[in-house]
DNA sequence: GAAGACTAACCCAAATACCA
DNA sequence: TGGTATTTGGGTTAGTCTTC
């Protein structure tokens, strides 16, 4: 079933600073608030009213958007005289929604900062509309037509729709491998290495720093420009196979490469000695995944065939129980190369102040990343927010948060049907996964190269660096206390990264901290690291000055 | 002379094939 | 899988023709 690309018209919008109410319009004109009384700052229904003044139907905020704590009255929850309520969403990133009492327009609030993360500082409204107009501009130079959609996961998904080859018409999975890949598929890896809280409990599982006899060192940051966009090559998709044990040992020696997942059995090996490569669910679904690594330890799960592949080749002994094959085909290719190339022209566009290049690639980024999370999306929640416990409906009961004197509840629509059924590809969001999860352990670098019965040589990836070195993986990301060369540019001496998409490089380096104890941090070691950069480490590694060529790359390179 | 219609040439992205 | 080479084909553009 294809998915159908829909038409939609751009949303008039205003960008406006969340605490002064002083922003542009979409043609770059400036916007003051009308505020009552001698306040500096503007109520959310003084926004909505200027907004609604200019005929806008969204307004985007940036700046300092309030976070809501426990127990605090979320922002969206407040009187808004003259405007209804209707269809908030109270999570992250919020969006509210808004009619007008006696007109009925519509008018959304939303946070820029859904599209764009920049690192140093907040965008300016200006600087937000100049990379909301790029990032359309970019995008719609790879698709003809190609709009910005209310999020950046509608963007990619409806970019997918477009970008599917006519000659590929993928047939949704059944209802019952479906909900398999839901029970059975992570997402990112996020693992800490160290002694302390954060580590994992399990006995199968052991810390590979020991900050008792280490407490300082360096940290440094390393993760995947772009990464998803390389892990969407010639995807499996529907109609899935199940196999019997025989038929999916036969299928793993026949074609290794093969789109298939496959139930396991499990031990770590006697010399293992770094992190565990297969992924595990917790006893308790709440507590996650972990990644057993104690030589000897067992674990059953369901893996991809690359993290199985990874495995094999390092050594694991595995038995397989039971297997899925899907069908190759080229699903996403031509709609990653597209975001591919729209990235691309962003980054090259000189043109562009800094900040604003930045986030319009933050932007792209967004797109791909929440367009793959958008396909294992099983129909979307909805808040709804009511002031008193007795409107509350039955079955929400258990989703109810209080916001003050108001109530807020959450409701999920039904499993997409019709067209939105073509867009359900839980397949697809689990292959992608999957294949970051081992393109953090194993990542080629423009050193590699495939030789015949030896693998991949001069790989990157957790897996390549000293195990006492390991903090932590998070996502596409790796920590350790000293810097991998193959993360270094091609231009110092044993540098892998030549910048092309994919590839794991050097974002930041602190050459002396108290190493973190727990993930918590680690995330903050992390801010750290990117914004001390990586200059320090490339003169340690020999090379010469940065020209102002690299710096300003390396600016968009989040 | 200008505007629109038509066509051939060309370019580049997309698709395919194949290899290590 | 990741990479490269080749083929295919859609879309743009420059050039020419036609008509008013």
């Amino acid at each position: 079933m294809r998915p159908v690309p829909w038409k939609v018209r751009p949303i008039p919008t205003v960008w406006l600073d969340h605490t002064t109410g002083i922003g542009v319009t979409d043609s770059g004109a400036r916007v003051t608030p009308v505020i009552e009384g001698r306040r500096k700052r503007p109520t959310l229904a003084e926004l909505l009213n200027t907004a609604h003044n200019l005929r806008a139907e969204r307004i985007m905020l940036t700046g300092k958007v309030p976070t809501t704590g426990a127990g605090e009255t979320h922002w969206l929850i407040t009187p808004t005289p003259g405007w209804t309520e209707g269809g908030h969403w109270l999570s992250s990133p919020p969006t509210g929604r808004f009619t007008h009492d006696t007109t009925g327009d519509k008018l959304e609030v939303r946070t820029a900062a859904e599209w764009f993360t920049s690192a140093d500082g907040d965008l300016t409204p200006d600087e937000a509309r100049q990379a909301w107009v790029a990032t359309s501009e970019a995008i719609r130079s790879v698709a003809r037509d190609a709009e910005l959609l209310k999020s950046p996961a509608a963007t990619g998904t409806q970019l997918w729709a477009q970008s599917l080859p006519r000659t590929v018409d993928p047939e949704p999975l059944d209802e019952d491998v479906a909900e398999l890949l839901h029970r059975t598929a992570g997402q990112h890896r996020i693992e800490h290495l160290t002694t302390g809280p954060s580590a994992c409990g399990c006995g199968g599982c052991r810390p590979l720093v020991d900050l008792g006899a280490t407490s300082h060192g360096g940290f440094s940051y390393v993760d995947g420009r772009f990464m998803y966009a390389s892990l969407c090559r010639e995807l499996g998709t529907g109609p899935a196979r199940r196999l019997t044990a025989a038929q999916a040992e036969e299928l793993l020696t026949t074609s290794p490469y093969a789109r298939a997942r496959f139930h396991v059995e499990f031990t770590v090996p006697e010399w293992w000695d770094t992190l565990g490569v297969l992924p595990v669910a917790h006893d308790d679904v709440q507590d996650g995944w972990h990644y057993p690594n104690v030589p000897g330890a067992r674990g059953r799960t369901w893996v991809d065939g690359v993290e199985l592949k990874l495995a094999l080749d390092g050594g694991w002994d595995v038995e397989v129980l039971e297997g899925i094959e899907f069908t190759k085909a080229r699903v996403l290719d031509t709609w990653a190369d597209r975001l591919r190339r729209a990235r691309e022209r962003l980054t090259q566009d000189r043109d562009l102040p800094a900040p604003v290049r930045a986030a319009a690639v933050s932007a792209v980024r967004a797109v791909l990343i929440q367009g793959i999370g958008a396909f294992a999306s099983r129909g979307r929640e909805t808040t709804h927010v009511v002031w008193s416990a007795r409107e509350v409906p039955a079955h929400a009961a258990a989703t109810v948060v209080r916001h003050g004197d108001a109530f807020a509840y959450r409701t999920r629509a039904a499993r997409p049907a019709g067209q939105a059924a073509a867009l359900y590809r839980p397949e697809l969001a689990a292959q992608v996964w999957s294949r970051g999860r081992a393109r953090v352990l194993e990542c080629p670098t423009a050193l590699s190269k495939r030789l015949p019965g030896a693998g991949m040589t001069y790989a990157g990836g957790a897996l390549s660096v000293d195990p006492a070195t390991l903090l932590g993986v998070n996502g596409d990301a790796i920590y350790t206390t000293s810097v991998p060369a193959w993360s270094l540019p091609v231009t110092v001496p044993g540098g892998g990264d030549d910048g092309e998409v994919g590839r794991m490089r050097l974002q930041g380096w602190l050459a002396s901290t108290k190493l973190p104890s727990t993930t918590a941090e680690r995330n903050r070691l992390r801010q750290r690291a990117e914004a001390a950069g990586v200059e320090e480490a490339l003169v340690a590694a020999g090379a010469g000055e940065p020209t102002a060529d690299v710096a300003a790359t390396d600016q968009v390179d989040a």
